[in-house]
DNA sequence: TTGTAGGCGTTATCAA
DNA sequence: TTGATAACGCCTACAA
């Protein structure tokens, strides 16, 4: 800058109030922005970081090993939502993945050290120690999702996975199944938690545990391998819940393995209304998922706080309506 | 800091020299060391980067609006390589989505202004201003795939599209089809591009303009509409080259609705190597992107400029062998 | 081994 | 409307 100041014939300040908008002549700034052009001049952003205290870029912040931003059809949606609220509103979302424990620490230290005014964190996990430094910090943030151990005082915002659970599984009783189970997925999360104690709550005294097939993930090939063992333990199975439309996927193709058809023997309903949803043939009926919403939400959070607005409630859960397709 | 030098009995220099390392007594580092913990501080980056002049980050950045980070099935596995090869090198990678004009603009404010001490540009498209960008300012950077426009200085790491769009549709010759034909997508991209001019030359004289569907993205949707268009211009066609998986995936479904056996009439290979080849059935013969290495290869080239190596050649083909399933 | 002091590139406050 | 000048928080010679 003091290249171009010299340049220009000002001093500093004159430039520094071309930049950011202040009282200048005509004259001083058209000198100076001829020699802003000539000289290919950017400001350095460490150094206005530095002053002004702030750096104009919120983290959203993937806390998951691998496979998530492979596998979860949510998390771009997620990420494209924040992403066009913040842009809207100039900041830079940065987009930081936990892949490692080593991860873990660095970006400790960059969610500490200024690189952030604020934190978009989608977590699914319980006990991340993440979650304590954001806590510790009072980085302005939210959760998308909520940890049973998430900080008090750090917002969340989400959808309500038990009532949705509950609520699809009533509907495909409502077709007349009698024999329903469900592929539960990732049950060490809340969302996977939240799905099967809906399933359960829907069900009351029909529930029967031995219906309930565990499998680790929300994917593909765990749907397939839950729905062979559901089968196995009972081939009268009539409906089936599973965790999430890839894991619905997978069951369907275990199910025309076993020669059963969909719907006619076995109802099947999913969870999250992604891209599989609409691929699966028959096509599936599912929950949908607010994606685009939860990111949008979650990046207003978060410019909210930054503003100095206090935020009242902790949570919100928006509204995921079931989408009824032809699987049931 | 000033607080914690106080706190300590010393001055800001020893603080410094704890953290950083260098001379400093046991009973001095003890002492500094405890008020670090006490009072909870971490350094300012901001002010770190501004006199060191580095970040220690690198930006991954995807030139893609929307559509790419849902639906390409390879854009993950870079990212993954790439942060766990910078990860090691205690660099935090920081992922960085343009979605929109406005977007482009503050990224590249963003890269000018020292958040980042170099780049990983996934691009596909030609003619991106970013390009240009890139180029002038002298960031450490490397870019995948290879824009035909490519600033000379940038490296790139990629694959060789053509030689093996070519291999793979002789492979499918050499099954014995005879009419064979291609859905060609994203056509305005260098992989595009390159992927039809591989089946072209692999077909010679027996290249059929007319059985070529062009479709704008490497979609499910997309390869559904292209077979059905194919199917239609020549009903006799009992070879396709989809341009990739997810093409691939659609375009058997649209085989199947129009009552065609794969591979027993018609005969499909992809391009990818993505989960979609292990779940279609018949399972997908195909083309292997080594995503993984890709990311880390860049990464690698990044690390290397910013070690004041001097990067001599200007791009490499990582290797991208067939995968021969049941679809052909 | 330690303290001192200059400088990194901006913004912001005050006089002029 | 402009020019000095003091921060911002840290690193690093240099001197002690």
């Amino acid at each position: 800058m003091h290249d171009i100041a010299a340049a220009a014939g000002v001093s500093r300040g004159t430039v520094s109030r071309v930049l950011n908008g202040g009282y200048v002549s005509a004259t001083a700034r058209a000198a100076i922005e001829r020699a802003i052009r000539e000289v290919g001049y950017v400001p350095n952003t460490a150094a206005r970081n530095l002053v002004m205290q702030r750096s104009q870029a919120i983290g959203f912040i993937v806390l998951e090993p691998h496979s998530l931003f492979l596998e979860d059809p949510n998390i771009g949606g997620i990420m494209l939502g924040a992403n066009s609220t913040l842009s809207a509103a100039d900041y830079q979302m940065v987009n930081l993945v936990v892949d490692s424990e080593r991860d873990t620490a660095r970006i400790t230290r960059y969610l500490s050290g200024g690189f952030v005014d604020g934190a978009i964190i989608v977590s699914a996990r319980t006990h991340d120690p993440i979650i304590q430094v954001v806590g510790s910090l009072a980085l302005p943030s939210v959760f998308v999702g909520h940890p049973r151990d998430l900080h008090p005082d750090i917002p969340y915002v989400g959808i309500d996975n038990l009532a949705s659970a509950e609520e699809i599984t009533r509907r495909l009783l409502a077709t007349g199944r009698r024999r329903i189970g469900m592929i539960a997925a990732a049950v060490d999360r809340d969302s996977g938690a939240d799905r099967l104690a809906g399933f359960q709550q829907a069900l009351g005294p029909l529930y029967d545990e031995t219906l309930v097939a565990d499998v680790p993930l929300y994917d593909f090939a765990c749907g397939a391998k839950g729905m062979r063992t559901l089968l196995e333990r009972e081939p009268e199975i009539d409906g089936v819940f599973a965790a999430s439309d890839a894991v619905a996927a997978g069951a369907m193709e275990a199910l025309r393995e076993a020669g059963r058809a969909v719907p006619a023997d076995v109802g099947v309903v999913g969870f999250d209304d992604s891209s599989w949803a609409s691929r699966t043939r028959p096509t599936l009926s599912t929950v949908h998922q607010p994606a685009d919403d939860i990111g949008a939400y979650a990046a207003d959070m978060v410019l909210r706080q930054l503003k100095g607005e206090q935020i009242t409630r902790r949570g919100v859960l928006l509204p995921s309506p079931i989408v009824w397709r032809d699987s049931a």
